[in-house]
DNA sequence: TTCGGCACTTAGGACTATCATG
DNA sequence: CATGATAGTCCTAAGTGCCGAA
């Protein structure tokens, strides 16, 4: 392998820690098979290593080597240590077909208010009905004699593949079976109305729904109480209202609907609220049988046919209708995002397959044979317009090698870092403005992970910004060389952050803020080099840096750099060297590496600005944590007293320090806690006799526990406090269990002890994450172990690492 | 040379299954 | 064995960036 380690971009070298596959040295390999993760990727890597073609070659076949000898068969593949298997038959994915760009879907007009006469009942049944023959099968038939999975649920090992030269083709054979509609609106019982001041009104069904979907969410009071939420949702409404007939009372009499605050949801919420109560309450194999029944008729959507493989599909369900949730201050959130009808969609299928059918008397807007494309079924959203794609699965054979290509290029930008770094640190100096100001968002970028910051269209989306659209106000300077950062970013997330700076480029800030700008102008104005003054007067000076100029110019550098690939080049830097700087402690707990990996993890997370709103209940959850800490101190000091209770020579011998009460838990701490165990003790005994009751019912028909029963079961919650009661005074505590030993009560302390520990551990990560998202997406793509954290900008790679040399045993901490 | 159409990635939050734990 | 916490999945909004037409 051509390894040239210094230009590894992500990683840095380190025999102990390999962090990236190249650099894993193949003779690592061998000598430690049953290693669960790192082996396999770089093994894999080798594999595909496109490069010194001859040593890939070699490689290659020293796999394959490696594969006769240790495995004849493999079937289901779980065990990541287990060697390749030779790529499977490769399709021909030549493919002359220059197929023009367009796929002949325009923009879709109007047609949303389709045509179809949508009735109550008679569509319902309408899902499309997987048509008996042709349709594509995924279910494992031909495997009856085998045993064991057949050929096609065999994992498709495209890091194995040969790399294709031409990626613009995504496939040459697709076949799927459509789409999953959402269920039809099921009218309210006739009993259950909204109330407009005070009284029930009646409804056409389509007015209906629109007010169920904001009575079923009023327990959503960040939608709910939003004013522009609110504004939206009941022109909407109206508009519904108007087309249908309005609004009538008892007497079918026009009731004129003006005043939003006059609505009342109540009776629709709690309708809903109770529906899904009684359906969480049902058996559990009630509910079983029921989903299972679910899964059958989904079974067909969840799965395509690509290149002849079976490949999950990511989400196949068409968005149900529903109030559309802007984020931030949306200027459309609360609008009502209508039903999307079989004629709005666009189906993408390979030319031989059979097309699906579409929903009983409807039709598709289109059928595509569009293969330069990865969607299966697209339509337009009516209210912001936006695209919706039904796509494959992030673990798909697709997803995965884009996901593969992405850090590909970000370590490929290693390469090219210190050259860039060095042209706009020189360019923040330039006599040109342009290029001053090019520089100086590069510099943000790259330094603290800012995202591109394209343009937006101010009237109709939240006003978040990025890099190039920062805007005056965003920006405060503080002398000597500190710049604050406030702003909305992606998904109307606040960014705050001091950060000392360059003086040139707190310099340049300083002059791109000069007057007469002022709040509401870009910081970065200049797109062009060859601008003058009378040009600016013309055009106006709402010219901004724009995202494809700075990006033009990136390109330069490396084919396919993007101001996007800063980030993912800088998380995943970062986090490679927070792994190698860890100090791994051997004796350190599982708890106590999970808490430094995700300390990693959460460095990475704050570098991206990854954050969740804070939770009411965290700081209930921390305080009840505490609680559990202390209880355990109690308990630990309690059976350190029980031994003294054995042997009360122990107190010279350990000191008296070891039977120190904690401080933290003074006298009326521990009053309270003994209370809280006396009623804890308690309602458990309660609990139990009446359960028993209800058994001896049921059982012994009608016969009743007697009342005598009970009392003589809370005895023991009587003794335990007076045992708590004399314990306070003697300050001894006498020592409990068959056959006391001091050996059994020091296993004891020994156990707490560590219970302490992990909830400490566990309180102190939680502290530190409460406002940190850390990556939730462990999509596993490709090779099991090419999966991504942190949000999609940290390989999986580093995680392996981790393991490596975090679990020994291939006991993994998740 | 810009602009909008389009395709795809990134992201937070809601929802749900699972796990630990008392 | 219930119950609450946690992890994992689903859902879909909100970004990025490319490309071709005007």
């Amino acid at each position: 392998m051509e390894l040239d380690s210094d230009d590894e971009p992500i990683a840095k070298r380190n025999g102990k820690l390999p962090i990236s596959i190249k650099d894993m040295p193949m003779g690592e390999l061998s000598d430690d098979d049953d290693e669960p993760l790192g082996t396999k990727i770089a093994q894999k890597k080798v594999a595909i290593e496109k490069a010194a073609a001859k040593t890939a070659k070699a490689a290659r076949a020293s796999d394959a080597k490696a594969k006769k000898a240790t495995s004849k068969k493999v079937v289901k593949d779980e065990s990541d240590d287990e060697p390749l298997s030779k790529p499977k038959k490769r399709q021909s994915n030549g493919v002359a077909s220059s197929a023009k760009k367009t796929n002949g879907v325009k923009k879709d007009e109007s047609d949303s208010d389709a045509p179809i006469a949508k009735t109550k009942k008679g569509a319902t049944k309408g899902k499309v009905a997987p048509a008996k023959k042709s349709a594509v099968k995924f279910e494992k038939e031909s495997s009856k004699d085998g045993g064991d999975e057949d050929e096609e649920n065999e994992e498709y090992r495209w890091w194995d593949m040969p790399k294709k030269e031409d990626d613009s083709i995504k496939w040459t054979t697709l076949e799927h079976n459509g789409v999953i509609f959402p269920p039809d609106y099921e009218p309210l019982p006739k009993h259950i109305k909204l109330y407009y001041d005070g009284k029930p009104v009646d409804l056409h069904v389509e007015a209906e729904e629109v007010a169920t979907f904001f009575g079923s969410m009023l327990h959503s009071t960040q939608n709910v109480e939003n004013l522009t939420f609110q504004k939206n949702f009941f022109n909407d409404f109206k508009e519904v209202l108007d087309k249908t007939g309005g609004a009538r009372d008892k007497d079918g009499k026009e009731v004129d609907i003006k005043e939003f605050e006059k609505l009342d949801f109540t009776k629709i919420f709690e309708y809903y609220k109770a529906l899904s109560e009684a359906k969480k309450a049902r058996p559990a194999a009630e509910k079983k049988a029921e989903k299972a029944e679910r899964d059958k008729i989904d079974a067909p959507y969840l799965y395509c046919k690509w290149d002849g493989r079976k490949e999950k599909i990511g989400n196949p369900r068409v968005e149900p209708p529903g109030l559309f949730r802007g984020r931030g201050e949306h200027p459309k959130t609360g609008k009502v995002k209508k039903r999307v009808m079989p004629e709005q969609i666009t189906i993408n299928i390979g030319k031989d397959a059979k097309v699906p059918n579409p929903p009983q008397g409807h039709k598709w807007k289109a059928v595509v044979h569009e293969n330069s494309a990865t969607w299966l079924a697209m339509w337009q959203e009516n209210v912001n317009g936006q695209y919706k794609y039904i796509m494959l699965a992030a673990n798909s054979a697709v997803k995965g090698q884009a996901d593969y290509k992405k850090f590909e290029k970000a370590r490929e930008l290693k390469k090219h870092i210190d050259r860039i770094r060095a042209d706009y640190a020189k360019e923040l100096k330039s006599e040109s403005m342009a290029d001053r100001q090019r520089a100086t968002a590069m510099y943000l970028i790259d330094k603290f992970a800012l995202r591109a910051g394209n343009e937006k269209d101010t009237d109709n989306e939240a006003e978040t910004v990025g890099c190039c659209s920062l805007k005056y106000e965003h920006v405060t300077l503080q002398e000597p060389q500190t710049v604050i950062f406030d702003f909305l970013g992606k998904d109307s997330i606040r960014f705050y952050n001091e950060f000392v700076v360059e003086r040139q480029v707190f310099k340049n800030l300083k002059m791109f803020k000069k007057p007469p700008k002022e709040n509401g102008d870009d910081i970065f104005d200049r797109l062009n080099v060859s601008f003058s003054k009378q040009n600016l007067k013309t055009v106006g000076l709402t010219n901004m840096l724009q995202t494809s100029h700075l990006n033009k110019h990136l390109s330069s550098y490396m084919p396919g750099l993007t101001a996007k690939v800063f980030r993912t080049y800088n998380a995943s830097f970062t986090m490679s060297r927070l792994l190698q700087e860890l100090k791994i402690d051997q004796k350190s707990t599982i708890a106590e590496k999970i808490k430094l990996y995700n300390d990693c993890n959460r460095e990475v997370a704050v570098l991206c600005n990854h954050k969740r709103t804070v939770g009411a209940s965290h700081e209930a959850q921390m305080e009840k944590l505490e609680n559990r800490i202390k209880g355990l101190k109690y308990q630990r000091w309690r059976t350190k007293m029980m031994m003294l209770d054995v042997d009360p020579k122990l107190k010279k011998k350990k000191g008296a320090e070891y039977f120190q009460l904690d401080n933290d838990l003074d006298e009326d701490w521990i009053k309270e806690h003994q209370t809280f165990l006396v009623d804890e003790q308690r309602s458990k005994i309660q609990k139990k006799f009446e359960k028993d009751n209800e058994k001896s019912k049921e059982e012994k028909k009608g016969k009743e526990l007697p009342a005598s029963e009970l009392k003589e079961r809370m005895k023991s919650v009587s003794e335990l406090e007076a045992k708590f009661k004399k314990e306070n005074k003697t300050k001894k505590v006498e020592a409990e269990g068959k056959g006391p030993t001091v050996e059994r009560f020091e296993a004891a302390v020994e156990k707490i002890n560590e219970r302490i520990r992990n909830l400490e551990l566990q309180s102190a990560d939680r502290e530190g994450n409460k406002e940190v998202a850390l990556g939730t997406s462990k999509i596993v793509s490709g090779p099991k172990n090419y999966a991504r954290t942190c949000s999609n900008q940290v390989s999986e790679l580093h995680r392996s690492s981790l393991d490596r040399c975090f679990c020994p045993q291939g006991q993994r901490p998740d």
